[in-house]
DNA sequence: CTTAATAAGTGCAACGGTTCCACTTTTGAA
DNA sequence: TTCAAAAGTGGAACCGTTGCACTTATTAAG
């Protein structure tokens, strides 16, 4: 697929992960979880478990398969954001085409979602998953802005923009949540209650 | 200690999880958390692995015990708060005081610290564990605020405020890092930079 | 083309956290 | 006194995960 140029080694190493993450991503989505064990993934895929831990180091890795990328795609996000754009907007912006492009309209994905959502370990896996590129952000946008690179509002921004998105999950209208998320970001806590009685 | 009209029973069920909770965590001290087996724990504590387990539903548990109220606390600096206080100015000094008071010059908590944070199992733990109230909190602040209860606002300040305090563990000057971080959640983001050079 | 190095995969035993189960002992209340 | 609930026991078993010694396939070099 991406590249012809691979040997014949890379090819089957490459086929025998999939083999495995495929026959692991049926099994979860027929009967859950925490009711499919490693052995019987092994046993589908017909490879060994050892074989399997190999591939994907620990259990959880077996749904979040494709996960390269992301990260460089949200550091360019910041970094080469049009001229004049805020740092939080570029953040905006990219969290919201890359949350429509992924979860509008495909069945599988939702089942995907519901899977994780069900699954507490999932749910945590993912969420430490994602935060762990809360420091590669943090460095960005201390580049960018020409604040010191150790200033905590810098860690704070990159953890809230990472987190926004996941939170808005839960909700009816995300794209809403996230602009409504982000809007904090921007203008801070007291713009927000102009619309509001004060307290 | 807490009630003298404890019952016999209750007495001697706080003891054996007192004893359990102090023998694991001298282990744990004396030669790291992924040194020391649940077995061995028991042993130590003199109780069955069975009777470990219905104390503390996981290892990790072993190390946080004492988690209770904090909550509570949390939920009251926000209701309680004096009269013309903000909601995150609220959040701020609660993060404040609480960590003064906790973090200052007491050596055991120093290497209380030191472990958590030399253990990833445990960082992921505590953080997982910490974030588990931000829905009780989101509550409380719509409540305040007159917002929506499932307004995504409440939830991103909830979060924010949990998560603030947590990373300022990692900084030199704590106090400082939680002041910025609640400075960026007030005035937002484009106010953060009126003193420096924007880009 | 042989050869030798390397990477992928195997099978199995073991470990550590966790659960299950049948059982005994202690305690509180009727 | 009696009895049911609660606390604790012991040990086997489950499951994710790791280590080890081993075979097999692929590649690159001579």
């Amino acid at each position: 697929m991406s590249h012809p140029s691979m040997g014949r080694r890379e090819r089957k190493k490459a086929a025998t992960r999939q083999a495995i993450a495929d026959a692991a991503l049926r099994l979860f989505l027929e009967r859950g979880y925490d009711e499919v064990g490693i052995r019987e993934i092994a046993d589908a895929a017909d490879v060994s478990t050892t074989t399997l831990f190999k591939h994907f180091p620990v259990k959880e890795a077996l749904v979040f398969d494709e996960d390269s990328g992301q990260e460089a795609r949200l550091l360019a996000a910041v970094r080469e954001r049009p001229k004049g754009q805020s740092i939080p907007a570029a953040l905006r912006e990219h969290a919201l085409t890359t949350r429509v492009a992924t979860a509008d309209g495909d069945a599988r994905f939702a089942a995907f979602t519901n899977l994780v959502a069900g699954t507490p370990a999932l749910r945590d896996y993912a969420q430490n998953m994602w935060l762990r590129h809360t420091a590669a952000l943090a460095q960005a946008i201390a580049e960018e802005s020409g604040l010191a690179a150790d200033d905590p509002l810098c860690g704070a921004l990159a953890h809230f923009a990472l987190e926004a998105p996941r939170a808005a999950y839960a909700h009816e209208n995300p794209r809403e949540a996230i602009a409504r998320a982000f809007d904090l970001l921007e203008h801070g806590w007291s713009h927000q209650l102009s619309g509001t009685r004060l307290r």
